[in-house]
DNA sequence: CTTAAGCAGTAGGCTCCGGG
DNA sequence: CCCGGAGCCTACTGCTTAAG
């Protein structure tokens, strides 16, 4: 404590000792204890020696630590524990029963397709996590990952596994899947990635051809995997698919008339039929396992499909499942996977207002204030059709169209929407525009910084009477073990549905920028802050470094390591 | 636009109270 | 007597603003 009568310097001794010098030589203190009064010490040179508000942001990121413990501590019901001041590990913490629990929730459900540690070997460290720290930050990382839904994000350091690296191995069965894994994203190079990033532009439509073949053959019919795998492989499958398509009309290759239906604007719907076929024969278990980085892809599919839709002509028949009753499933998925945690689902809702500005209620804008309007939203007109001859509100902001254009692309204005997708992607046409007025695109729609709270979404009318809050089996036709949903071969190329390629559409509206913004979102979207932008099951668009860009599994590079 | 002065915030050193 | 730590002091830093 300071006070008035504080000297400007404490003697030697009485500065070792900590107490009140007098300032007089001798001190009374150093008097009293027969010392000799000196002042030799040297005073430390005052003010900040390092990068300034150092302490402060160390201080900023402790209790950020802190609330975050504690938030995941009360999401299990589990008291706080006092934060440790220090670095060290709390006793206490990691207990052994949550360590075995963690240990057989992975090994159940994740290591299937993140076959990164050794059973035996974890658990016998496991016994001696106190005394091991590297074991302990790891076990303490699956805990955080498993907790806070989020894979992990140790890198591969492991070539090109096969079924018999370890025949020890109990878990040797489940490398199967993560074999067909490494399959599924092995054609995506660092080629793949420089493209996708823009650092290289000769990007040729047989090379695009090329990748969506092997993708569509990278996996077998039949999959000897577990459900949880097979949930990850045929939804990463159709992911990928997307992802190329979307390269495919950056690059200005797709065409109308082409052979290969990959090639084609209708391919989205292919995708998005597969894979909501496929999705409905799984578990709501077996797709919540892979976290977010699964739901990103749902989203990312359903992106694709909603841009293409508002060019599609109504379904002629209503008994029968068409792109929006994709778009239905999709929604409806985004909505109660992850318990709740639906962040997409506003993003999603509002690309579809956006590019389809008929379709919902301009209410449904407010919708993350209002999670209880989203029962309300009545995305399609009752007969399946969509408002498609509402024009875009943005639809004018096209470099090359004027307001009146629209008429030009509306049915009865009599230019194929195939036609003029083409004219609006080929690189002659976007090459002068910006990259924000790109077509199949969304707008930024929200900031980033926005959070959502828990969004309902129970479904909106349309021809199919989806009824709100259904089981999600039910929902999806698994109860009975069918699908409600057209046959198509998994993983394969499909044939494109009836009439969807013909003349129709109101333009496309939106504006995408070029280079994936760092989130999950394929279109540039600003993501809600809450979302990781690290870790994703996929690459990011975000970097520009794309030579040297590993392409990953579940956060695992495999690009260094043969994988390629 | 550049430069310098002023200002506010920050970091670290200091004294020394008071509990053990 | 030891020493943790409260409170004060001051050098330092980066931002803002005014002057040239």
């Amino acid at each position: 404590m300071s006070s008035s009568s504080s000297v400007k310097r404490a003697c030697d001794a009485c500065h070792r000792r900590k107490v009140k010098c007098y300032g007089i030589n001798p001190c009374r203190n150093c008097s009293s204890a027969q010392l000799s009064c000196t002042y030799h010490a040297i005073p430390q040179k005052k003010g900040p020696k390092g990068s300034r508000a150092k302490v402060i942001s160390e201080l900023r990121q402790n209790q950020q630590s802190s609330l975050s413990a504690k938030t995941a501590n009360r999401m299990n019901g589990v008291q706080s524990p006092p934060c440790s001041p220090t670095l060290a590990p709390t006793p206490g913490l990691l207990t052994t029963e949550i360590v075995k629990e963690c240990t057989e929730f992975f090994f159940a459900n994740m290591y299937p397709t993140m076959p990164i540690l050794h059973r035996e070997i974890l658990e016998q460290q496991a016994l001696y996590v106190d005394q091991n720290v590297d074991t302990y930050c790891l076990l303490t990382a699956i805990s955080y990952a498993l907790q806070r839904h989020r894979p992990l994000s140790l890198q591969a350091t492991i070539n090109l596994p096969s079924i018999n690296d370890d025949p020890t191995d109990p878990q040797n069965h489940h490398l199967h899947g993560f074999i067909h894994l490494v399959n599924v994203y092995r054609p995506f190079d660092d080629k793949f990635v420089a493209l996708w990033n823009k650092t290289r532009t000769d990007c040729s439509p047989a090379y695009l051809s090329s990748l969506q073949k092997q993708l569509s053959e990278a996996l077998p019919v039949y999959l000897n995997t577990t459900e949880n795998q097979t949930a990850d492989l045929r939804t990463s499958q159709q992911w990928l698919r997307t992802m190329v398509w979307q390269l495919s009309i950056q690059n200005g290759c797709l065409s109308s008339n082409c052979d290969d239906p990959s090639m084609t604007f209708q391919y989205p719907v292919d995708i998005a039929r597969d894979l909501a076929q496929m999705t409905s024969q799984f578990s709501h278990q077996s797709m919540e396992v892979h976290g977010v980085g699964l739901i990103e892809k749902l989203f990312d599919v359903a992106c694709s499909l909603t841009d293409v839709l508002s060019l599609l002509p109504a379904k002629s028949d209503p008994f029968t499942m068409g792109p929006r009753d994709y778009l239905h499933q999709f929604m409806t998925m985004l909505s109660i996977l992850r318990n709740g945690d639906h962040r997409f689902l506003p993003l999603l809702l509002n690309k579809v207002h956006d590019v389809l500005p008929g379709l919902v209620n301009p209410m449904l804008q407010n919708a993350p204030e209002n999670p209880q309007m989203c029962a309300d939203v009545d995305l399609f007109d009752g007969f399946g059709n969509t408002g498609i001859s509402i024009p875009p509100q943005n639809y004018n902001t096209m470099a090359t169209s004027g307001p009146n254009d629209y008429k030009m692309a509306h049915p009865n204005g009599g230019l194929a929407f195939d036609k003029r997708i083409e004219e609006l992607s080929s690189p002659s046409v976007t090459g002068s525009m910006s990259a924000e007025t790109t077509p199949f695109t969304s707008p930024p729609i929200m900031n980033t910084g926005m959070e959502y709270q828990a969004l309902d979404y129970p479904g909106f009318h349309d021809l199919n009477s989806h009824a709100h809050g259904m089981d999600f089996k039910r929902e999806f036709g698994v109860e009975n073990g069918e699908s409600s949903f057209g046959v198509s071969s998994p993983g394969g190329m499909s044939e494109m549905s009836s009439g969807v390629a013909s003349v129709n559409g109101n333009g496309i509206s939106g504006r995408r920028p070029p280079i994936r913004q760092g989130s999950g979102s394929s279109y540039g979207m600003p993501l809600p802050r809450s979302i990781p932008e690290f870790n994703h099951g996929h690459f990011s668009r975000a970097s520009t470094g794309g030579d040297d860009m590993g392409v990953g599994v579940n956060g695992v590079d495999l690009s260094h390591h043969g994988y390629r």
